[in-house]
DNA sequence: CGTTAGTTTGACGCGATTCAACCTTCGTGG
DNA sequence: CCACGAAGGTTGAATCGCGTCAAACTAACG
């Protein structure tokens, strides 16, 4: 069951702000308001369901430790999964009065999130432009990651659409400081990396050791790494670009609404 | 090559409006602002790229009449159509800051696009807040969309997943008014559906006619339709809820922000 | 030490791709 | 008016990637 946490008193900047702060230039201001949307937590364990498909769904929780994963099932009984959220990352931020949920939400993890009304969001928009910037780019960015496994879905044979997505959680941890240059830890099993993927358990299990074999990704006890990442890179067809932090944007943002 | 028209001079209210009027309740203040938004107008011919994957790419535009679509090209050659945008549809709508096109756009059929620059889209949020809702709305339908199409690429195999793409158009273009309830004309060759569902243009193909002989699609130059809609819904698991206009939001949009 | 969750491997069959050909429609120009 | 080419649709046959079935193996945990 989910466990409500009763007061906010980590010292450290949430995963979010650390993300916004290197997209736009926030003031301290800024950053306390965001802060203080964050203190109404809710704790999960792993594999609990926070949302369920066709539930009332009018909040929206932001990742402060943890992964999780949102995923639909089908009538044939499949799952798919169709984004996972690392610390930093929102789930429904803009889902505002879609009354109810058109997919579930499971932690991977432990996972602590904040759970933020969109009222407080339409504060934002209304009273902190260069946050609302923020946002407005973390939703930017998840829809290029959607796009992104898209392409590799429709159009990525197995063994380079699950190296293009191991290479996709390696960018998006070391922008939250979870990974580094060597490698990360890797939260999902095998089963749910062939849900992401659209692909079977076995077929997944086969490409990831040939992966290994040739030396274009590293597995031990859950920790993954990149033997050689240019050749990674090229073997994926991985363009960081869809995960930039847009540093140049900071000044842009923070010249148009000031 | 792309034409500048002069003047709005339209007396029909746009496409746009029509659908943010079907989810949000506007006063004639806003309409105002949003049609006054769409002045600047561009128009494509068939086969013309709006944006191309690399480009810089700091404006928005908005499908006035036509269709277009957005894709990629993977090192391998192949495209991925990410998605279709029909009249009403915004690309790149939050796109803001982001100096380069990450994907290109193309015209599907001849185009007349609204051009609006990101700064007036920051002044929608910061002094009509119900409109704000409005956008916010079409960006949660888009993702819905992409990520409907994400289950159908992952999960579904291809005479569903055609079929549930088919669905798609058809309710999309009957909330604009552009289908009734005997189906629609299609603006895409099969090529562009195979394009679209990840799949090789023989195959397509194939399971066209075999929904077509199964009696769960029809098609007659160009017009597509269903002879029996609830066994089309049934058959392709398709859930109309992720196109919903949401009405009761309506009072929950506007209660929030007056 | 037994149980459960997760990983690994082989064998077999289906669904999707590829190659190749042919057909239809339509617009263009001799 | 017909000839032609281009674009799009249709179909069959061979091949291959991926899914399914089945079974064994490993590690973590009580």
């Amino acid at each position: 069951m989910a466990t409500t946490i009763k007061s906010a008193t980590s010292a450290a900047m949430s995963a979010a702000v650390h993300r916004l702060a290197n997209t736009v230039l926030l003031n301290e201001e800024e950053v306390d308001f965001f802060e203080q949307l964050q203190i109404n937590r809710v704790a999960y364990q792993r594999g609990e369901d926070l949302v369920v498909d066709g539930d009332d769904f009018r909040v929206c929780f932001l990742v402060r430790r943890g992964w999780a994963i949102k995923y639909k099932i089908t009538k044939a009984g499949r799952r798919q999964i169709i984004g996972v959220a690392l610390p930093g990352d929102f789930i429904g931020l803009h889902i505002n009065f879609q009354r109810r949920a058109s997919y579930s939400v499971a932690a991977l993890t432990e996972l602590e999130t904040a759970v933020i009304e969109p009222i407080r969001l339409l504060e934002v928009y209304q009273k902190y432009p260069v946050l609302a910037s923020g946002l407005d780019w973390m939703s930017v960015r998840n829809f290029n990651i959607l796009s992104e496994h898209n392409v590799s879905l429709g159009a990525r044979p197995a063994s380079q659409r699950i190296l293009h997505f191991m290479l996709e959680l390696w960018c998006r941890l070391r922008a939250i400081g979870e990974a580094d240059k060597d490698g990360f830890k890797l939260m999902m099993t095998q089963e749910q990396i062939s849900d992401t993927m659209g692909l079977s358990l076995v077929h997944t299990n086969k490409n990831l050791r040939k992966l290994q074999r040739e030396g274009l990704l590293s597995m031990n006890n859950g920790i993954v790494g990149f033997p050689d990442p240019a050749r990674s890179i090229e073997y994926a067809d991985f363009d960081e670009r869809f995960l930039e932090n847009f540093q140049e944007s900071r000044l842009v943002a923070s010249a148009l609404s000031r």
